[in-house]
DNA sequence: TATCTTATATCTTGTATAAGACATAAGACA
DNA sequence: TGTCTTATGTCTTATACAAGATATAAGATA
């Protein structure tokens, strides 16, 4: 097929690379649905010309990656926010105590606004284009923990409202995912410790000017593009921030 | 080779995963020193008696898991902490800035004393067994951001003591690896928002009082054993936790 | 006849092996 | 000293077969 040799060229990739690049080509276009199964690897052998094991080790980076995910005798899925075993997949915030306790998004506020100078770098877009502000509170077992602040470009998320948002059960992901077709596929936290404005204070119930965890989150969806700016105030009484290190 | 049908043994698991088990093994009693090179994909095949690619897909697993790495046409290593590149594998701390600072470790303070029940519990002693403790300063660009409380079980760790921690360069577990052949492999953190304490405060040059991130690590070595329990307070006045979701 | 069970065919992904391509380093040789 | 060959690693691709899932048809049973 396109195979370059290395000589030829300096931007050689092997086969089953520039396989995952149409697959992901594929994805992106919205050939398949998140949720809906992508064709077999046989069939994709065939459309794209190379052997099945080929397509194989495409699709096992992008399973790794969480892009796909396999199930044996079944085929072979695009990953949705939808999947409820997704709902933790970037919220990192456990109980103290141990166990799971159930999470609920209150909804606060939704304006529209202009974007300034830092929400146009990181959301990659020119000052003053529209932007969505979202203020909305984050519920652990009936009390809250998180509030969150969320910065969305206007265009791609056009016709987000407040009443859209009450309406919506699960994750905001999942609402972004369904509503306006924006997968989110990876994101970047930074983690400071600040203390607790007024407003904040009051929201999570706590002490003015008590220690809470500051949560900034860019998230991209394909092709690395930035879809999402959102900061989050965690109050850490009872929850903490868990990550594993490997 | 000792491969089992599922129909005969229900704890049945595929070839490759056997092997890796078996190379898990010698890594475990120390056939092959970090840093140093395992043999060869072939060599392995021979040695376990099976066919090249079964080896691959084993190493592969453990290379995605930071247990291995390879180098195309070198051969494949054991992952050591003695790595340069593996210094910020278990420390996420950026400057806001951007850039990358260099680090330093000042240790301060190493004691003896005997597991309390918290210790006891997280580093899987008896009650009252001889720890070490340590208290070390982790400054970037000679400024100190992070205080760190080190508790690590005496008997792995016997002769450890000031005068090494200081004698040595490079990262703590780097020394760990060297001096008494613990090998960290992975880690679980959990991190809050908390106020200064006056000690603190005052070798992190804060006011007491102010917010602070409070990173608590366990970290295993082989077979899951806790051999390290520390309590870090991050000051992120000019750094914050960088972490990546996906 | 209606219904439940059990084969069976045929999809899917998972596992094992082999052969050749590519990368690297060391020694032969001009 | 510099270039070429060769040995020895990993990397890539291909092929064959095993195992899991599912729908359908055949058979047993009421």
């Amino acid at each position: 097929m396109m195979r370059q040799t290395p000589a030829e060229s300096p931007t050689f990739s092997p086969l089953y690379r520039q396989i995952k690049e149409l697959i992901l080509q594929a994805l992106e276009n919205g050939e398949w649905r998140p949720g809906e199964a992508i064709p077999s690897e046989t069939e994709l052998a065939q459309r794209f010309n190379v052997s099945q094991g080929t397509v194989r080790k495409a699709i096992d980076e992008m399973a790794a990656e969480n892009l796909l995910v396999r199930k044996q005798g079944k085929g072979t899925f695009v990953a949705s926010h939808n999947d409820p075993r997704a709902f933790f997949r970037f919220l990192r915030l456990v109980p103290l105590s141990g166990g799971i306790e159930p999470a609920k998004s209150v909804p606060l506020e939704c304006w529209r606004a202009k974007a300034g100078p830092e929400a146009a770098r990181i959301l990659n877009l020119k000052l003053g284009e529209p932007i969505i502000i979202v203020r909305r509170l984050l519920e652990f077992a009936e009390k809250p923990v998180v509030v969150d602040e969320i910065y969305l470009p206007g265009e791609t998320f056009a016709g987000l409202s407040l009443e859209v948002l009450k309406e919506h059960q699960g994750s905001l992901y999942s609402l972004f995912e369904t509503r306006f077709g924006v997968r989110m596929i990876r994101a970047e936290e930074r983690l400071r410790a600040v203390a607790a404005d007024r407003t904040s204070a009051e929201l999570l119930h706590v002490p003015e000017g008590s220690p809470l965890l500051s949560v900034e989150r860019v998230s991209f969806t394909y092709g690395d593009r930035p879809v999402e700016w959102r900061r989050g105030l965690y109050s850490t009484a009872a929850h903490c921030y868990y990550n594993e290190l490997s």
